[in-house]
DNA sequence: ACGTATTTGTACGTATGTATC
DNA sequence: AGATACATACGTACAAATACG
């Protein structure tokens, strides 16, 4: 299943493999991904290669991870924002800060929101936010 | 100067510790970091901790990475959208083929462009374009 | 053109801590 | 209490890209 001398590293063929499931949608949101010492018995490869693999589909927003596991991520319910004339948007990674004011998983983006005449940009989280314009 | 007892993760410690100058403008867009073997020895850290604490800055878009150093992110020349009532707009993080495709950095996100009436939804460089309501 | 030094990338191993069930 | 699972952190070794004399 994993080949070592392919080029390809082992924790990206990992990752690919990991990924097929959630995105044919055989493992779905919510359901959690197999414990590290299994995928490291199962295709016999090290600890840091498991971590970094899942570490990799971790900051692309695919799985969230606790103590308990990781799971493929949940979608949010989303609230549509309208945005005028008087309102610029951009998008970035929030610092850890915004992540735990907000409650924002790793890998999932913030709209930064500044209106016209306002100071202070509104930060909204990537994952429960739609954009429409006016 | 890094303190392992304290709760504070050592790689955390050391992130907060490379983030200070660059947000406050000592270190500018385009200058390089110390080499990896450079914060080892000046704090007595093992590797693993040190690249733990760049991979940090760089899933938070902070910094880029190459094989001669890493150095902190150059602002792009920012294309304005325009985004009407018939548009939604959503971010998120890039697949890895979208980051090879449009040439986008390591934790910075996209838009994702869905006009009415179109299938596939148009994806924007979160680092160089920024949203502007009709 | 070539080798050398520098720097990051990959991959292994081990140990201990901590949260959760 | 005990088992499970992830988090942190140390170590080592070799590979690969890049820059420089």
């Amino acid at each position: 299943m994993i080949n070592p001398g392919t080029g390809v590293p082992v924790y990206r063929q990992l990752a690919d493999l990991i990924r097929r499931p959630i995105e044919t949608g055989q493992l779905r949101p919510g359901q959690r991904l197999r414990a590290e010492p299994d995928y490291m018995h199962e295709y016999g490869i090290s600890r840091t290669s498991v971590r970094q693999a899942i570490a990799m589909l971790r900051s692309e927003g695919l799985i969230t991870t606790t103590r308990r596991g990781s799971r493929v991520r949940v979608e949010q319910d989303i609230a549509e924002v309208v945005i005028g004339t008087d309102t610029r948007v951009t998008t970035r990674m929030p610092t850890a800060e915004e992540r735990q004011m907000y409650g924002i998983a790793e890998g999932v983006p913030v709209f930064v929101v500044q209106r016209d005449g306002q100071d202070e940009p509104e930060i909204l989280p990537g994952d429960r936010t739609a954009l429409i314009g006016d």
